[in-house]
DNA sequence: GCGGTTTTCGGCAACGTTTGCGTAAATTAA
DNA sequence: TTAATTTACGCAAACGTTGCCGAAAACCGC
């Protein structure tokens, strides 16, 4: 099977010991400068990689990162991934990215086996089914270094990178308004979410500001985010067939974005005469659609970046860190 | 820091041996029910998970796969990736996923990388730059177990699941032939690529068929597949501009496809009256666009678990497996 | 040419796990 | 009761690597 050379080959093809083949390889100054050329000169030759395992084993750390998010094929998320890749990899560090596609029991499958996995810190946006977050409690309590990001929790102290949530939406609405909407509806994720709380206030917000009321019945959430498409079409269903039917939407999420559109679309609504959209996402195609439609574009790769770094942070600090910073980025409004 | 409890502690704890924690917990025939019992229970309340590193410097193997692919946020590469996971992690194996932005260095890097982690097995889908596969073709012929998919090279003999590219080529021009263009140009990605190869014959065949001559000038390359949009731009730019402008454009890739939307937007000539648009994508929100693109949709998820089966199948095999197939999938062609 | 450094290297243990082998105790057979 | 067998467990090595410690060899000053 496939085999590559460890150390101990190359000791017992030099005549050498282990150790004397380990520290010259690691450019040890006590090893002289012949024998050192000697290793390494054979080490490239035999192509000698050292075996990650044996490392991770002895050095108790695995050198890689582990990944939640809800999917890849989200380009918030997949955005953000870019980012984190781009920081991880020049430090050394191989991501093993998870999706939840917003089951919470997938998101704790996937955390507990990334914890079993060893590897040296998480990276984590919550599902939308999650609530409970003991599941990452526990680990954090017992040491593993966790950031988050997008969709955080209240209740875990640790660095968290999120978007300007609140005022983002504050500006899609607001933008709505000044198009001359005056009946604006919200379609959310699920309830509990901190992107949700935060995108609902920027939305009520705007319509307070602008004199307009706040209906109940103008605000609807998806638990599942969009995965279950038919809890979007409910929901928009719902909205048109209000007495006081709705003359905009403001959606708070990529994927329900698109689902949106697509039940306006299958309803023969999707025409901004007769609703408009303004919503969430990171899509690069926003522009081709018809109709186009403004969006609230988060800083996705940034986030990603940031995150990266404040995990790094915490895995190769000294001492235990105990000041949290919660990093706030700005959106950018699109407006088509 | 993050420790579990590992097989020492638990023997410390019972005042037992590590061998017969191990064999316990592995339920073996030479340790007594009582013993099993006092074991599994103890292990089961300190939520004992064994190290996965020791696991793999033992078992000399890791129960991980490395995927590379040009990049997640790309609808076919995101669904094929969706369709791995559910096989691989069904069969107790972790994904660790890559991306080459279709940089030859960064697959060379990335599959260095994934060899040095000590995956058990690759599942590649080349880059747009990849026309040199030594890097692979050196790690097969050591043993390692390689499945390609989507974008194949000839010279590695090894399992290979493609789609149908040529009909699904041949299908979409066709269509637009049908549709009344009779001037269609062809927008590929690297010509060296399987998938162009493929998608050149498809095309070339439909207009043959219908008594349509090959312009040599209607045929464009991008090299990097789209990533870079200046190479799309040209390609689009240089067709307008020909004397004998085509009215119609067969894209062969997702990314090619948005790519090349984007341009004739920019152009103002987004319009089927003007210049039809037919391409390879996997996108789930085409039929929002504007104008509605035909497309050709590959089954990716069926062809991500397929690749792992193969992949599993090499891995798990007893024998070395002399014998490969080339696994050829159904596309599925969609109008609009 | 002596004691004392310095240089250069090897031996050993350890990380967590599995497994072949050995063996005391318990059971069975005679 | 004794011998033969079975049961139930422990010991130690191994996977590949690093680091502590010790030690031979080379060097130094005088």
């Amino acid at each position: 099977m496939f085999e590559s050379s460890t150390i101990k080959d190359i000791a017992r093809a030099l005549n050498l010991s282990t150790s004397t083949v380990s520290r010259a390889l690691r450019d040890s100054y006590e090893i002289s400068a012949g024998t050192k050329k000697l290793v390494m000169d054979y080490a490239q030759q035999v192509n000698y990689r050292p075996n990650p395992n044996a490392l991770s084993l002895k050095e108790r750390r695995s050198k890689s990162i582990g990944i939640v998010v809800s999917e890849v094929a989200n380009h918030y998320f997949s955005q953000a991934i870019n980012g984190i890749e781009s920081i991880a990899n020049s430090r050394g560090y191989t991501v093993i990215i998870t999706q939840t596609h917003e089951s919470f029991e997938r998101e704790k499958t996937n955390v507990q086996h990334l914890a079993s996995r060893s590897v040296d810190g998480l990276l984590i946006s919550l599902s939308a089914e999650t609530s409970d977050v003991s599941h990452l409690e526990q680990l954090h309590q017992r040491g593993l270094p966790i950031v988050f990001f997008d969709r955080v929790p209240e209740r875990i102290d640790t660095f968290k990178i999120i978007a300007d949530n609140a005022k983002g939406a504050y500006e899609a609405t607001s933008h709505l308004i000044r198009s001359g909407h005056l009946k604006i509806a919200h379609i959310s994720s699920s309830a509990h979410l901190s992107i949700s709380i935060e995108r609902l206030t920027g939305y009520t917000d705007a319509l307070h500001e602008n004199g307009l009321s706040i209906h109940p019945e103008y605000i609807k959430n998806c638990p599942h985010g969009g995965m279950i498409q038919d809890e979007v079409e409910t929901a928009v269903k719902e909205l048109l067939s209000l007495k006081n039917r709705p003359d905009a939407i403001f959606v708070a999420g990529d994927r329900l974005t698109m689902g949106c559109m697509h039940v306006l679309k299958k309803l023969n609504m999707l025409n901004p005469t007769k609703i408009a959209i303004a919503g969430f996402s990171n899509s690069d195609v926003l522009d081709l659609f018809n109709p186009p439609i403004t969006s609230v574009f988060q800083p996705a790769f940034d986030m990603g970046q940031l995150a990266t770094e404040k995990l790094l942070e915490l895995i190769e600090a000294k001492f235990p860190v105990t000041e949290f910073e919660r990093n706030i980025l700005q959106t950018r409004l699109f407006i088509r």
